[in-house]
Order: C-alpha cells, then structure tokens, then sequence
DNA sequence: AAACTGTTATATATTATATATAACAGTTAT
DNA sequence: ATAACTGTTATATATAATATATAACAGTTT
C-alpha cells in the first residue's frame, strides 16, 4: 500500500487516510471498480484501529467515492465520481480564500499563488514528484 | 467590527478569529500599526470568551502578524508581515495538494481549478464581492 | 484611586479522536 | 457445514482539543 500515516501530525488520522485516498483516485493509482483493502487488514497495515479505518470508509461512501458490494467488500464506485457539488464548491472556496489571504499578507504574488496551485494540480493528478 | 462568529461551524472559534483577522490585513481593512481591539471588548462584542480571543492574539503573535506594546495593546506588526517561512509553505502545499486533489477526482478542470484560485487570490485583496 | 491592558492560573464541561472488545448477518472458500 | 472472511453496530474507555468561568497579577492610563 502506497498509504502513510503521520502519528505526528496535527490531522487526525482518519482523514489522513480520507486526503489520501482521494489522491490515489486523482494519481490514477486506484481507478473507479477497485477493491480496497477491508477494514481490518488496512487498520492491521498502518497500524491503527478498524474503527478509524471504518469511519474513512464511511465518510467517503457517504461522499459518493467508494461503494460496498455485498460481495467484492469496498471498491472505488464503480459508477463515478460524485461532481461539483455546492457543498464542495463552499468548502474549496472557503479554505482557498484562508490559504490566498495569508500568502497574499506574507507577500506571495498572485502569480506565485497561481503557479503554487497549478503546481498542486500537476501534482494530484500525477501522484507525488513535482515538476517545473 | 468585520468580524461575525460562527458557531454552527466546525471550525474553532479561534480559528475562525485568526483566519479573518489575517484577511482583515490582507483585505487593508487592518494596516500595519492599526491598534486591535482588547481582548475583553472583541469577546464582549463576539459573544465569546476572553481565553479564545486571547488564544487567537497568541497564535497570531507568535507568527509574527501581531504585536503588543505595553501602552498601545495589541496592534497589527508596525515593522512589517512574516515572509514565506518553510513552515508556511509546508502547509500552503499540502493544503492545496488536497483541495486539487479532490477538485480533479470532481471532475474540476486545471483551468477551472486554477480560476479559482485566482478568484480568491483576488478576493482575498479586494475583501469580500467576487468578480469574474 | 479607578479603570483599563495583556497575561497567567485553576477549574469545569463538552466534543473529537482513537482505541479495545464483542457481537451480528452475510459471503467465500475449504 | 465448518471456518474464515466481509462490513456494520454496540459499548466502553482514554486522551486531547475546544470553550467557558472565575480569579488574580503587574503595568498603564485617566
């Protein structure tokens, strides 16, 4: 598993292992039908509890990124990913609003800013090493 | 005063209080220099308690965005903002990375994504109304 | 002297996070 | 069918984060 959990990190665990999936799916390294490891053995992996692995699960079945077949267990919904919805597009505008006001008082210009997150994008969807 | 609490919010209030005062500077609302209210008036004004404005006033002056003389209070840093610190940009990148990461798994464009980006860069610095 | 400033200490209540153990119904493989 | 697995649910516990309440202190300001 290309999955890492930081035990020093500020995030809580779950949505590490949330962030982290998404950008699996964003990477291409999970594709929609995938099977994912089940609760336990993934908790067994990393070395956390099942019920911070079920509560990631959860969240994003409830999100419309994974899907539990009665049968395969959880996969990567084999149907699509959820789209733009509102609540979504408030949560992105709010916390790049928080993000573009610090790096604006602390100098960073709009194109710095700009390339910063074209940057990211690349990055998603490429999965890690960053270019120029 | 800007600054309007919410309380059904899952963002801590403290956070909530850091987060507009860095764009109340990054807006001009608040110039450096500009005297900030004492943290028992603003906790009056904003229904909370004076520990959280005065967790707030804390963070923001150990980063550096804030001050305090023994006779003006706290004020807005009159010798200037914090640059762009390893620590800063370690968060700017990973915040971003996720927020991509999840924007491309949507189905949001690079050019879709990096619009805006710069709508809130823009909005950031302008304080507020949204262009286009 | 009175009213204010940030700061610190102590205490309490609530919620979030994470773990532990156990059990259940359904599925898969031996 | 028995055993091993699946997600799911329930219960309990421990720790940390968040927020409030009350009080006090030294230093300013009026």
């Amino acid at each position: 598993m290309f999955i890492e959990m930081d035990l020093q990190s500020e995030v809580p665990l779950y949505a590490q292992l949330v962030d982290q999936l998404i950008e699996g799916i964003a990477s291409g390294a999970l594709h929609p039908g995938d099977p994912l490891p089940s609760v336990r053995s993934l908790a067994a992996d990393l070395g956390i509890n099942l019920h911070t692995v079920n509560k990631a699960y959860t969240l994003l079945k409830q999100e419309g990124f994974l899907q539990v077949h009665r049968k395969q267990g959880v996969v990567v919904n084999a149907e699509g990913m959820p789209g733009v919805t509102e609540a979504f597009e408030r949560k992105l505008d709010a916390q790049l609003k928080t993000l573009a006001a610090e790096a604006a008082v602390r100098g960073l210009s709009a194109e710095a800013f700009a390339e910063k997150c074209a940057g990211a994008y690349r990055s998603a969807i490429t999965g890690g090493g960053e270019s120029l």
